[in-house]
Order: structure tokens, then sequence, then C-alpha cells
DNA sequence: GACAACTATATGACTAGTGCTATAGTTGCC
DNA sequence: GGCAACTATAGCACTAGTCATATAGTTGTC
């Protein structure tokens, strides 16, 4: 399962379930996101597994925490995740299939709300992976060679969900240009209006 | 819930749970899908509340089939998803989880590996929605303002597919590179360059 | 006529993920 | 002191989706 691993792949360092939520919320949104009710439960079958082990941390502030941090055994498991090659699931887009009957409204400026509002909510998101895009990078020009290795693999994974949103971001634009050309009352047909300026120009 | 929503629209002309897997398997690969066992109870379920109709078609050839159709309280309910603005659920890239723990192994070949393994991959996929592209639009340049509604919103759906994987390409290659770049035993850095260039010109 | 491939429907067991609720300690504010 | 907001864990009911399997008619082929 893909969630096991990729705690796995975050517990290389301690953390607990409400930490691991939080990165869920904040830096892995743009791909991947969980409960907090899956992600104890998988925290509670990880260890049984041994692939985790826990320990109570002294709350220096706030309730109890119990901090779990990968095994060896979880490592290796990891590994043969990564050595699996990429794992590509079926992917679900809602909102695309709602365009695809966008037709049955049988009025295009329904799809064109549709998309400018498609569009807002992907700019917002854009917004904030940019963010995350410079801080991983550093804002002054790319010195992508001094990363460390683990920096340098987060920021290979923000600029792909950057590149693709930023596609989606395009594609509404062409999009709504497309619908607008079919909404604009058809400019005179070419053969036609060559006529006119021929009969103008004669006249 | 998002496959009832897609019956409906895809339900518009009558089909059998058949049909519709093989749309799910060709057409709509790009943003939907399901196995036969779900789409099966989906239109029980769909028909027991009304939305559905369905009737047993004398089989010309072949078993017995149950096609389904679409009720005008079938139709509504469509428009009323229609009408709720775009739904984006958490979409999930397990591979990005992968490429992040990827610095792990503590080896950039295996990175450069996998983001080839991904692009072979994505590569295959766009070539089959480049061609569903070119059968929605005509492969002659393009008249979208001549499509029947129906088709360019078709075709509208394909192009963001066709967009966002290409994004996703370009992604790999820009990542291979600077996988490369890193890999590469540094070239002279730019002040040492420039020195020596000016050695070269003044000697 | 045996057998494989395809069309077609359906069920049961399972995995994955959500939403709601309960519990409880801590911090800060009025 | 009361109350809201935050941190923290956990269980329950539910929805969504997969996988394996059963059943059965049709077509083509060896």
């Amino acid at each position: 399962m893909s969630l096991d691993h990729i705690l796995l792949g975050m517990l290389r360092t301690p953390a607990s379930g409400y930490d691991i939520k939080r990165d869920f919320s904040e830096g892995a949104r743009h791909f991947w996101s969980a409960e907090l009710s899956q992600i104890y439960r998988a925290l509670n079958r990880l260890e049984e597994r041994g692939w985790l082990k826990s320990r109570l941390e002294p709350p220096a502030k706030g309730p109890p925490r119990r901090v779990y941090q990968r095994t060896a055994e979880g490592r290796a498991e990891l590994m043969r995740w990564l050595e699996g090659g990429p794992k590509m699931g079926t992917e679900r887009f809602a909102y695309i299939a709602q365009l695809c009957f966008m037709h049955e409204v049988d009025d295009l400026e329904a799809s064109s709300d549709f998309i400018l509002e498609l569009r807002a909510r992907l700019t917002a998101f854009l917004a904030l992976l940019q963010q995350a895009e410079s801080d991983a990078a550093g804002t002054d020009g790319i010195r992508l060679e001094t990363l460390h290795a683990e920096d340098f693999h987060v920021y290979l994974a923000v600029r792909m969900g950057v590149r693709s949103l930023q596609a989606k971001v395009d594609w509404c634009d062409e999009a709504l240009e497309q619908i607008e050309r079919r909404r604009r009352p058809r400019p005179v047909a070419d053969k036609e209006a060559r006529g006119q300026t021929e009969a103008w120009r004669s006249g």
C-alpha cells in the first residue's frame, strides 16, 4: 500500500501521527493526503509488522505524544518499494468528467464559468507550490548543484507539481479562448470578406 | 459520488455495464476508471434510486444484455452535480512520493533510472491521448468552431490530458538534465574560467 | 466436439480512505 | 474560572474501489 510506504519514507526521523498529518496538509499536499484516523491505524499496523518502533515522548508542552520511527526492516521494505519502479495507479479527475458532460447544459457560458472557477482554484494552489519551489531551491538564481541530495529530490518533486499545474492553468486559458471563438457571432466568412473588399476598391 | 454521476452523464444514450467498462478502458481512461464489479453495483443502486431505468435487450449476438438509460430525475441529478462547480478531490501520485525518498538510495543513478522508466510510461500514454486528440479535432488544421457541442467538450477534455501529460514528460527531461549536472564532475568554476581566458588573451 | 476467446452479469471478501465522535491535556484570553 | 483554540490519540460506521471467482451464452477454430 502506498500510504504505508510513504510513512516509512517520512519516518526516517521520529514523528507523531499529528506531525504526519501536518506534513500531508502542507508540504506533501500536492501528491498525497490522509486523514488522522487513517494515519493512526497505519502507524499501529506498521508497528505490529515490525517496520516501525515507537516511544512515548515526555510532553514538554501539550498532551503526551507517541513518536514513531522506522526500523531497519522498515527501511528495507521502503527500499523494496522504491526498487519496484514508478507506481502509477489510476488517476481520477472528476472535473474533467464534468467538463465532458457540460455540453448538455446547452449554454457555453456554463462551460466558461466552470473553467474560470477551475482556473481560480488551480492558480491558488500553484501559488503555494511556487512558494515551496523557491523555498526549496533558493530564491536567487537556482544553484541546484549545491543542494543536499534530500533537498534536491524534494525540489524535483515540487517542480513536477508546478509544471503540471501550470500546464493545467495554460489549458484553462486556451479553452476559454476557444469557447469565446465559438460564442462570438461568426466573423464574415473569408470569401465574402474578400469579395466585399474588392467591391469597395473597385467602387 | 463521482462514479454515480459519471454514469448518469454517460447514460444519456443506453448502454450496458460491459459497454461502460469498455469506455473506461478506452476513451475515458485519462480521467476515470472503474472495475466491472463496481459498475454493476452502481447501476443497480442508481436504478433503485430512480435515476436509471433498464431493459433486457434481445441478444442478437452473445448473451442477454441489460441496457441502462437515465431518467428525467437522473438527468436532474446530473445537472445538480455540474452546477456544484469543479469537484477537485485529493489527487494522489505515489511516484512523486517515491521520488522524494530516492535520495536515500544514495546513488543518483537510481533516480535517473526511475525517471527514465516514468518517462517511458508517460510517453506511451501521451501517444494514445494524442491519437484521441486528432480523432476528436480532425487531423487537418483544427476547425473547432465546426464541431458539435459534445465533440467540442470531449476535445477540450482530451486536450487537458495531453497538456498535463506533456508537462510531465517535459519535467522528466528537465529533471534528467539536472541530475546529469549533479553527477558530472563539476566544470571549472566561472571565475577561474574567466581568469584563464584573460590570461590566454593577454599572453 | 473440444477448447479458447469473447461477451455479459453478479457476488463475496477484501483494501483504502472519509467523516464523525469521544477523550483529554495545554495555552491564552477575557 | 470559564471558554475557545490547539495538540494529541483513537474507535466506529460508512463509502469507494479492487480482486477473485462463479455462471453462462456465442463465436471461431483445430
